[in-house]
DNA sequence: GTGAAAGCGCTAACAT
DNA sequence: ATGTTAGCGCTTTCAC
């Protein structure tokens, strides 16, 4: 390995002048400066990161904590992080937790070992107990896409689930369906529902517990077994919401397999907005959530938090969703 | 920040009896160890991994280059290397190409300069020229996921391509396929037509130029416009061979449009087997790449080399695909 | 504008 | 089994 002092052998002048010309600080004569530059091409030299981190206590590495890469909502979250932390000259520590909290504690104590100059973590379902460490990390830290109620000592940055639910609610009420049928995850998508059922209530209208289907996984497969106890049971839906498109595009499934038509006897929306839900059959009417929003601004937050050298404030950003109406949803059939 | 000497000092010993307690080493006497884990556990004591990776020259982090991870054959990939790395103790510093030569080549760098222990690729489109700069790197690289010819100086870890088209041609043509078409993405995807056109020759059928539709993106977006391009044309062909999943989603949509039923009409094969493949209108054949697998023997074969400190030899593994039967492919109809 | 010295927190090699 | 001495490659502080 090619270090400074080779560098600084090489063009005839000290470590520190090399130092100087590496960092570009403008305290270096042109022809010695240039003599180094020389230096550092000829030798092929490359400064040593971790010889900086140590030195000056900042490694420029952001550590990513989310619960998994290969699902279309994280993936695109992880993607975005990566380029804001790109374009600020940071890289990218991923540590996935895989619903397992016993992994989650573990890469959180990994991560916060390894010197990073930040931790963004993302979802909640796995450490939830060990957030309040983070906060004797010593690095700023933020969350972000957190569903259940966040700690209220770190800063969020997440989407108002809320709302999401009564986007699709009101969707649905406006079409003028009076039965629902909800298809969620549970306990996890809770607000989702709520703001469904506040939706439909605003309308004089009633979300019975009975029309509720829980599913232990947002999966296709999950919502398409949900789907079909649903249809066994009297009193079919005008209308179903589904707390993620995954598990819309399995009830999709389950309705074609029974021979119901959508929308005519009845209408689908699911949440995310993830790339195939405008290619189902038929494309899915969608509460989408802005994953590149919530990725930039948790990125963006934190490293100001950095620059500052600042903990960040323990806001909530509350991000909103937006209904897109496709053809999965329309009017009740007149029966 | 608590050192290792704070650490020592509080259990009067040297720091090199707390380093030894740290990493485990089985040479101290069971009293002092008591003691150190103490000093350790009160003062809340973390190895500063930073500093151990300048003292030892390793820092437990392997680079990972990969061109998007919001997709899901990489995003598969990237959590498996993730999984594999975790099982080692070692750590993920993830970089994304994005398309961008540019881009790739500052990522290259960057990832260089990081001492990280090993660097992994994935994909060829965005880095083509720069691999060559892999090679000086001075740790042990690997590609994965690599279509076009590998450069013959590093290990690769990938699928058998060519075997994927056949594998498509051979299930089409003993279905009784005589007229076939391409949508691919060229030149990337050329060893998947290749396969496909030996497939159809050993049956002594050809598969024209005229019959191969190029897209520039592997999106469902652009299947949908090709297959109405090849729509448009006569002859319409019995089967459609699409080079991806995502552009075989869009294809059978455009079909749908156009009235055409599948298979009946026209049977279409993918490749991938994304999740959603399953749950595509009708469920999608496909030729399934071993993404966990690539992963796996990819992150192994580094791991291997980082403990025997040797450059892994230039071998190239070829993984084999599986065709997966759904109904999207069926016998031409009589006509 | 450049050089010399000290130290970041840890490990390695040797001494005791 | 524990202590001592030198660094790892860089930045920082202070002379010159």
């Amino acid at each position: 390995m090619v270090t400074m002092n080779d560098v600084a052998r090489r063009a005839g002048v000290t470590k520190q002048t090399v130092s100087n010309v590496v960092r570009g600080r403008d305290v270096v004569s042109p022809e010695t400066r240039a003599r180094v530059e020389a230096a550092i091409a000829e030798l092929g030299y490359r400064p040593n990161l971790v010889a900086r981190g140590l030195a000056t206590g900042t490694t420029m590495i952001v550590g990513f904590i989310v619960p998994t890469v290969a699902h279309p909502f994280y993936s695109v979250v992880v993607e975005e992080v990566e380029s804001v932390l790109e374009e600020h000259g940071y890289h990218l520590l991923l540590a996935t937790t895989r619903g397992e909290g016993e992994r989650a504690r573990r890469q959180l104590a990994a991560v916060s070992s390894r010197s990073v100059d930040a931790v963004l973590v993302a979802g909640d379902r796995d450490l939830g107990e060990h957030v309040s460490q983070l906060e004797k990390l010593g690095v700023p830290v933020a969350l972000c896409a957190w569903e259940t109620n966040p700690p209220g000592t770190l800063p969020v940055v997440t989407v108002d689930y809320e709302r999401v639910g009564h986007l699709a609610g009101r969707h649905l009420r406006d079409l003028g369906h009076r039965r629902a049928a909800v298809i969620a995850q549970l306990p996890s998508h809770q607000f989702r529902v709520a703001g469904l059922r506040r939706a439909f209530a605003e309308g004089g209208v009633d979300v019975p517990e009975g029309g509720l289907y829980t599913v232990s996984e947002p999966t296709a497969e999950a919502g398409y077994d949900a789907a079909l106890t649903m249809l066994a049971a009297r009193d079919r839906p005008t209308c179903v919401f589904a707390s993620t498109d995954a598990i819309a595009l399995g009830v999709l499934e389950a309705l074609r397999h029974q021979g119901l038509r959508v929308p005519d006897d009845i209408s689908v929306v699911g949440v995310d907005d993830i790339p195939q839900a405008a290619y189902a059959h038929p494309p899915l009417t969608t509460i989408a959530l802005p994953k590149r929003r919530i990725a930039r601004e948790a990125t963006e937050l934190l490293l100001r938090s950095i620059r500052g050298g600042i903990q960040p404030p323990a806001d909530v950003s509350l991000l909103s969703p937006e209904l897109v109406v496709r053809t999965s949803s329309g009017p009740p059939s007149a029966s």
